[in-house]
Order: structure tokens, then C-alpha cells, then sequence
DNA sequence: TTGAAAGCGCTAACAA
DNA sequence: TTGTTAGCGCTTTCAA
């Protein structure tokens, strides 16, 4: 009763009288093998109790059927759904996802490409650190051809796919409705301008003002980390205005939310004195009073596009590479923004 | 110029004259070796640039350093942090994570655990399926010595650690706390009762009805699925009570939060005529007017724990397991269901 | 302190 | 259609 020691295909090559290379193309759907040896086989690895050793496998094929994916954090709604889509695919197409989290630090991005690279990923999906100023550190994988995506927070790679949104767009759409609520005086809380998706943000916000002949005022962009904390102190910046703004664009719903709350504290009306529109549609946003009108961004879809993209070049090589992919995103207006 | 090429330790070894054997121990902190010849090892590896080979390593030691992680789902703010914590301990001492969702379903988690098993995880941590019955599925993996953690929606299983909070007690505490309010008829939104988290809060609200004298009326216990809609259902089924609850107390925030929503709506006062409390502290708590009482759940540090327990056990089997890990939770008050 | 050599379990080129 | 054989790159006895 060996049931102890791991059933190989030597084994079962013995017990059937064949040999063990057979036993290796049964096992797989290969071409040129007797259609009842391949039952037997199968079937007697199952009554052994075979599993396939995957390590001997990967040893040879080159291969480990794994899939990398390094984020800044995963405690946002936003990254779990996206993270959710990326394993709904990877799941139905027989990879597996590792996942490393670089808590928004460069220096650990690097650790992180490196142990993903050292762990023979097979392709790898990134969206960027807050600080990442370089992709040097993509370069080993590269050179082993090993294929990256980058979603969300983005950096244009030659060679690479990124998958986004159309950020300077909604963030154009953001901006214009406000206007057409009658806001004139419109603060953007804006996150690091060096990630494009808050540089393209800043970017459509200027283009929807101009387009409305209103001028581009720098003292009415507030940089800061997008934070619960960020928010509130946006409130407080903007309460301290010697001109008192009638709108607000947020970068993301978290900030909005608690800058909001702040707002209303000191007796601002919302929409009415104040029109706040945010980003991503989380379900903090459907809580909120007023309820908060917010850009809905495609999360789940992104990481099912990620995931699924990576592995049509895993597994078709050949295929051509699109070099940048735009998902939808849409403007959800609700009760904190309109006017009108 | 053969950089496409990888180097084996059989190169390292061809270049400095030595054999292949004395490289992998140079490579490792093996006793018995020369400090120079360790560093000269070292020195070649680096210049050369040298990457050991996981799978053919991972075949002979038979350990993959991977953990494989099965949840329900990966779109809660509450698994988003349990799954941060794992990772943050995990990456620290050196092991991958690969995660599988089950979508609440018994028969995906059967097939995660063979997708895992077949991964070859050197150990596993669970939190069950919404119908999860029995855990024969997970017999594969204990007959091959490989530890299993249950952590939040755990099942007793000899051999294995489960990681919880004390549910009957933070139920207890809830519901002790709203009839310290005031309250008398107190509705309780549950989950799914064969999962423990759902039965012992249920318990703990019992037994702190029991504590009161007030008698356990099996008409204010509604079951649903914790969901948005959950509670939106929730507050219609309280609403059509002939006499009318003045308190609840909800098994999540998600359906705290929507229940509110809706009895505002119909124009119940929060906390006057009805009081809240939910479950979780997810940050929606926070945002709900009025902000809703909850019982702080340690997503971060139940992640933490579940990880450093099992990967000791994974570098020290012979250490001690233990049966179960309680961890703190908090009842924490807000305006949701202060009367008094 | 180092080397020789066997083998982990599988795959694939080549032969039969 | 099946078998033979030679590794993939590493670790680990055993011997020197």
C-alpha cells in the first residue's frame, strides 16, 4: 500500500505494459495515439490516483502557467474588482495569478518585478506605483520575452499593451457638466500629476474649461494623495478661498466623499452652493448625501481585458499585439451635482 | 554573445573550474564551504547573470513556496484587506500567493481545491462557499500532509487552524448595545445559517435577548444574502410587520446601509424610531447618515495571522498547532442607534 | 572542503 | 502507433 508515494507515469506505464512516453501522450490530447490505449491510460491514472507532476513539467516546456500582477494595494473597491475580473479569466483559461502589492512604492515594485521574474511568471500585469519613475526595471523581462500589460496607471512601453480609459475624456465630461450646471469657479482635487491618469484628468478638466471660455486658474488644482485625509483637507483649503468655488471635480469617489462630509459640517449646501462630482463609481458614492454623481469605471471589464489580452499572446504568440486597448467609461449623474 | 541563453550553474561552474556541485552549495549557505570560493561563486553569478531555476529546484526539494488563498469573492472592502494582509506577511518571508474566487459556489471551491492541489501549494487558506457542505474535498490535500487554514468561514476540521473573531460575542454585544438603547423588538438580518459567522451572531443575539428577558421571536429573523438588495428587501419585509421593530441589527454593512436607505425613504427616523447596527466597519459605515454602528472586523490582521500561522507551520512542521485563533473585535457606536 | 554521479518526473526527437 | 533515449537544471548522497 504505497498510498503514500506519488503516483508517476512510470507507474502506471508498468501496470498497463507500455511505456512511459505513451503514457505522457495519453495523458495529453496528442495526435497519434490508439483511441482505447488513451482510455486505458486514463483510466488507470485515475484508479492509481495520478497527478501530474508539475514541476517536471514546467522543467521542461519552460512554462509555469502563472501569471503575475503587481498593484499599489489591494484595499480598495476599485483594484478588488479589477483583481476579481483578472482571475474570473485567468481561472477559465487554466492560468493561475500571483499577486504582489507594492504599497505604492517604487523600491518595492522593483523587489516585486524581480521575485515575480525569479517565480518564472509566464507574463506579468502592472499598474504602476505612486513614485515609479522609470521602467528600468521591466527590462529582464523584456529581454526573455516574457510579455507585460499595464492597466490603469499606465506608462506608453514599446512593445507593451496598456489598457485604460479615456481619462482626459472623462475627465472632460466631468468638468463640462458642472459647467453646464452653472459652475464657474470648478476645484480639481487632482492626484499625482506624474501617474497619467491624473495628469490626463487635469488635462480634460482644463480642455472642458476652456472650451467654455472660462480661464485656467492653478490656484483651483489641489494636489494631494486622494485619501479619506486628502479630502478633508481639500474642504478645508477650499473653505480658506478668498473666492469661494461652486464646484468640485475629485479625482477619485474616496476623496470626494470625506470632502463632502467636511463641506456640509460647515453648512455648505451641496449641490446648490457646492456641485461635486468624483471617479470611479465606488459604492461609497451611492451613500454619500447627496448621492454622488461619479465617472463609472470599468473595473471588473479592465481586468478581464488585462488577463484575457496577456493570454492570447501567451498563447498565441504569433498574434499581433495591440499597443494600447480604451475602455468606456461613463458620466453617472446624480443628486450631488445637479443645479439645474 | 549567447545573452538569449541561460545560465546554469554548470556555466558558473565551467568558469571558474569547479563543479557544479560546489556552485549550488556556494549558491546556498551550506556548511562546509570556503568563504572565498563562496564569494568568488557569488561574484560569477552576479557577472554572469545568473537566475536559478525555480522548477527544476522546486522538483527536487518538492516545495513550490506558494500558498494558494480560496475566498468567496474577491469584491468586498472586508476580503480586499484580508487578502492585503496575506499578502504583505507572505511576500515578507518569502512565499507567492495565488488566489481563486469561488463565487460562492460549492462546486468552484471543489475545483479550486484540485487546481491548487494540482499547482502544488506547500499550503492553503480558506474562508468557505456560501453552500459549502462537507470538506471531503479538501481530504486530497491533508492525505498529502499539506496545512490548510480556515479563516471567517471556517469549519471544524481536525488538524487544521481556523482563524475567527468570537461572532457569538460581537453578536452579543450588538445586540446588548441596542437594548441598552431603548430597544425591545429587535430584527436581525442574517446570512446564510450554516456558515458559523451568520449562526453564532445569531446565537449572540439570542442570548443577549435571553439576557434581558426579552422573549426570541423567530418572526424578526430575516435570512437573505447580505447583499445591497438583501437589505433593500429587508426594510420591506420590516416595514410590513404588524407591529412595528425598533431596532436591527445586521450580519453586514452592505445591507445595513440599504435597509437605512430605504426606511429613510419611507420616512423612518435613524435612530429615534428605529435604531442600527451593522457589521464589519467597512468604510460605507462611515458615510451613511447617520453613520452606522458596526462591529469592527480585523480584515488586516485576520490576513496577517492566517499567513504567519501557516507559513510557521510550513518552516517548522514540527512546531505545535493550534485549533483556533480568536481574534479582538470591537463594537463601535455611532449615531445609527444612539437613543439615549 | 570539494567532486562524481545519480535521479527528481516529464517531454520530445528519433527510431522502429 | 509506440518505444528508446537523452536530457531539462538542480540537489544530494557518497567518496575522495
Amino acid at each position: 500500500m504505497p498510498s503514500d508515494k506519488e503516483i508517476t507515469i512510470y507507474d502506471i506505464a508498468k501496470e498497463l505494459n507500455i511505456s512511459p512516453a505513451t503514457v505522457s501522450r495519453g495523458l495529453k490530447d496528442h495526435p497519434g495515439i490508439r483511441k482505447d490505449t488513451k482510455r486505458k491510460i486514463l483510466e488507470a491514472a485515475r484508479k492509481m490516483g495520478y497527478q501530474q507532476n508539475t514541476f517536471a513539467s514546467n522543467l521542461r516546456s519552460k512554462r509555469s502557467n502563472t501569471i503575475g500582477v503587481i498593484i499599489p494595494r489591494l484595499n480598495s473597491y476599485f483594484m478588488a474588482t479589477v483583481i476579481a475580473g483578472m482571475e474570473k479569466v485567468a481561472n477559465q483559461r487554466g492560468y493561475n495569478l500571483i499577486i504582489s502589492q507594492t504599497q505604492e512604492s517604487f523600491k518595492k515594485e522593483i523587489a516585486s518585478v524581480n521575485t515575480m521574474f525569479n517565480s518564472r511568471i509566464d507574463g506579468l500585469m502592472v499598474s504602476l506605483a505612486y513614485d515609479t519613475g522609470d521602467t528600468k526595471h521591466f527590462d529582464l523581462l523584456l529581454k526573455r520575452k516574457i510579455p507585460i500589460i499595464f492597466f490603469d496607471r499606465v506608462l506608453t512601453h514599446p512593445g507593451c499593451t496598456s489598457i485604460v480609459i479615456d481619462n482626459r475624456q472623462a475627465g472632460f465630461d466631468a468638468t463640462h457638466h458642472l459647467i453646464q450646471q452653472g459652475c464657474s469657479r470648478i476645484v480639481h482635487i487632482a492626484g499625482n500629476l506624474s501617474r497619467n491618469v491624473y495628469s490626463d484628468r487635469l488635462e480634460g478638466y482644463k480642455q472642458a474649461l476652456v472650451a467654455a471660455g472660462i480661464p485656467f486658474d492653478p490656484a483651483l488644482v489641489i494636489n494631494n494623495s486622494l485619501s479619506e485625509q486628502g479630502g478633508m483637507e481639500a474642504a478645508q483649503q477650499i473653505l480658506a478661498m478668498p473666492l469661494r468655488p461652486d464646484g468640485i471635480f475629485s479625482s477619485n469617489d474616496t476623496s470626494a466623499v470625506a470632502c463632502i462630509s467636511q463641506l456640509k459640517a460647515s453648512g455648505i449646501r451641496i449641490p446648490q452652493e457646492m456641485a461635486v462630482v468624483g471617479f470611479n463609481n465606488d459604492p461609497i458614492s451611492k451613500v454619500i448625501e447627496p448621492n454622488l454623481s461619479t465617472v463609472h469605471y470599468p473595473g471588473h471589464e479592465m481586468g478581464e481585458v488585462a488577463a484575457s489580452t496577456l493570454i492570447t499572446k501567451l498563447d498565441q504568440p504569433a498574434a499581433h499585439a495591440l499597443n494600447t486597448i480604451v475602455l468606456r467609461h461613463e458620466l453617472i449623474v446624480r443628486a450631488s451635482s445637479i443645479r439645474k
